[in-house]
DNA sequence: CACACTTCTTAATCTACATTAATGCACCGG
DNA sequence: CCGGTGCATTAATGTAGATTAAGAAGTGTG
């Protein structure tokens, strides 16, 4: 259990490393993403303050995803095994985020997922680029812009 | 614990039931799906033999998915709560496979999702009706026949 | 056996989103 | 102060897959 200050740019974790910690995020946003075959860069979740962001890979298997700093971040770097088997109901929790998330991708139009993805990071919005929202949704940020445009406005 | 019998069509599991069951198949198949508002079925994953299969939600929580039995089979009941605290491994596990499909539906075609279909379930391809695999990739069963007739024949 | 019923396929048309390209802006370093 | 670089927006054109519709093949039921 270590306090890590990270650079806004800053990698954490790299595809292929072996990689036997998660991050809990005090202040700052990190985010994790993957990089497809042909090179298109697909974020998986953003993580601002109290989240905890990890790759779900077994501590001592090689990972999937990268890890960086959006914004100038302070985080704990905590041990999986560890802080993982302490607390199922977590994992439960986390599995059925994923849950929806899949059946989400399945059957929802961009606007849909673009308003889910509101709900879920409220406070989101303001702090990232719209390219970066518009690869979490898994649309071009020509895409997002045009249904930013057409969106009934709230508020 | 306990072992139960079920007839083809037959359902374990409806959306809004509280279910602190889980599943482990024995023989035959059963599956999981949504039931989106549009009314459209979305196949979540399927379980053959010696797979387990649950809504992971809390036990005391209302459930997402339903589930019923595509082949007759032969499954044991057991309850959530005891069998997933042992196996947080298994669990970690769980979070891999659907981080990795959460990707792929964000960047795959419906030709390469096909794919991915072929190695998780190589088996299952002949077991179950067309609809439900295009169900299942998230793609309509008319794209499915399309992909099946441009698809690189192996063997 | 005949009949309804479901599944699968094929083809024509439609649509959401991708791609490409052009423009306007903000930010940054010289 | 100016020119570069990256981001957001808009519009045009392209395309994967949805929708609609029809017919062929299989399956269970009276």
């Amino acid at each position: 259990m270590k306090k890590i200050e990270v650079k806004k740019g800053q990698i954490l974790q790299r595809k292929g490393d072996v990689n036997s910690k998660l991050y809990r995020v005090e202040s700052g946003l990190l985010r994790s993403y993957s990089i497809s075959d042909k090179g298109k860069e697909h974020i998986y979740m953003f993580a601002p303050e109290n989240w905890i962001i990890a790759d779900s890979v077994a501590p001592d298997e090689p990972c999937d995803l990268f890890i960086d700093a959006i914004e100038p971040s302070i985080v704990w770097q905590e041990d999986k095994a560890q802080h993982l088997a302490h607390d199922v109901p977590k994992l439960i929790k986390r599995i059925n985020v994923l849950q929806k998330r899949v059946i989400m991708l399945m059957c929802a139009s961009a606007l849909e997922r673009y308003e889910h993805f509101l709900a879920t990071y409220p406070d989101i919005v303001q702090r990232v680029p719209q390219k970066m929202i518009a690869s979490y949704l898994g649309i071009t940020p020509e895409a997002l812009s045009t249904v930013r445009r057409k969106r009934p406005q709230k508020a």
